[in-house]
DNA sequence: CGGCACAACTGGTTAAGACCACTCTATCCG
DNA sequence: CGGATAGAGTGGTCTTAACCAGTTGTGCCG
């Protein structure tokens, strides 16, 4: 168990070596420890650690404080392979959606929302969090926000499984007719990437999206963190002559 | 100028320090030395270095070799202010836009892009690299491949500047129509950070497109690396009956 | 007067060691 | 027998102290 000779910097060199010991291992396995590591190899800690710090960054390892270092939950190519196409709305039938729920209640809007929303400030709000995860893996957060008012008598439950969109529709007679989504990417931060259980600064996609019924009413103003190595977004798109 | 004696990781502070200290510093101006600021603040340089880490990691700051630490070209709330909306097709006449051609030739296919193309492995492809550049500030670096046959004739100076579909359309009577396209996260590596002018492990757009002529030949497939900070992707829907 | 070399910066990397915070386990005491 | 506790092991943070590698300006020498 030694270093390449080879040129370069000794992290980059540790990181390899690293990279390399952990290739035939199980998800989940743990690596020696940190100062078993310098030993064995003939670095110090700090640069030690710094090459973990990049496996960490990258997802490969998870540190555990008091535990010790193991090998990420999963390897971002399977993740990859893995990654369900198709639109934000009509979710792949394949796998079990499930949502768990963080938060649910109302209050009032306040100016940020009453403007996204077009209600007043003081307008009740109703405020879910959910967990979106499929085959017992995380996938997304999503923080809906929608006017008190429209869903009076929503329980955590139906927002658990099946369509919230038929919910809507046929309990409470709202009939979605469109959405305006932006997309754009940003990473994860302390408490997204808890939830998600991937590294912080992961890459993820931050989506907003404010929903309309047929008469042109807000229903809903989203906004959800997308893990972007499980999540793509396709979409087709046809010109007109005059495009260029 | 001395740190606040708060509670915390020490990095932090030293962190939240320089934070406060660049905010009403202009773009691009150089902070004082590492060395300095060590003295002064009264932390190891381990520490300084690991709070300048995050605010590189994060935009705020720009580090040059031997020349010192500079306030990042752009604060990101300005820069989120500043992000043109719209299609990736369409791009807003505001500002303007240039092209930096990167690299021009053609070269076989080779298996991978004989598949995205559908073309033979040994046919000849035209590999176009450009970076696009909005006002002195690169948004997005693209890979361009076009069968060589359909666009026999172009040149560089054809996708400076203008639209490429129109000359596409009025130089080789390729008439586009249609495109699937693909938006994923990811973060910026060593080259893509450099070419954008932003840290490594930035937050990316990752677009990926096919597109088809009236004919529905495969005219190009691009995949191209938007800046996270400055782009994102607006897009419209709506839902008929059967959605859910 | 001009070009080149050196010196004095800058950030980049690595080392060795100390101490803190958290987790787990094994042992001791009730 | 069971629960509390101490200790050993883990990663987390911070310090001091070098030396390496680029950049830039100054001053000497041709």
């Amino acid at each position: 168990m030694t270093l390449n000779t080879g040129a370069g910097l000794k992290r980059d060199r540790v990181r390899d070596f690293l990279l390399d010991f952990v290739a035939d291992m199980r998800a989940g396995e743990a690596i020696p420890s940190e100062r078993d590591l310098c030993k064995e190899l003939g670095v110090s800690r700090p640069t030690l650690r710094a090459a973990i710090d990049d496996l960490v960054r990258s997802g490969v390892l998870v540190r555990e404080h008091g535990r010790g270092t193991f090998t990420g939950p999963h390897r971002v190519t399977q993740a990859l392979a893995a990654t369900p196409s198709g639109s934000f709305y009509a979710p792949p039938a394949e796998g079990h959606w499930l949502s768990r729920i963080l938060e649910f209640g109302s209050a009032p809007a306040g100016p940020q929302l009453a403007r996204r929303l077009q209600l007043a400030p003081a307008a009740l709000v109703l405020r879910v969090v959910r967990l979106r995860v499929v085959d017992d893996e995380p996938m997304a957060i999503e923080r809906l926000h929608l006017p008190h008012l429209l869903v009076d008598g929503l329980v955590p439950d139906d927002m658990e499984s099946g369509s919230f969109y038929r919910v809507l529709r046929e309990r409470f007679g709202v009939d979605v007719r469109s959405a305006v989504q932006t997309i754009e990417a940003t990473v994860t931060d302390e408490t997204e990437a808890a939830l998600l259980s991937v590294p912080e600064h992961f890459p993820a996609l931050m989506v907003e999206r404010t929903t309309r019924d047929v008469n042109g009413g807000i229903v809903e103003f989203t906004r959800s963190i997308y893990r972007g190595d499980r999540y793509r977004v396709t979409s087709e798109l046809h010109f007109d002559a005059a495009s260029g």
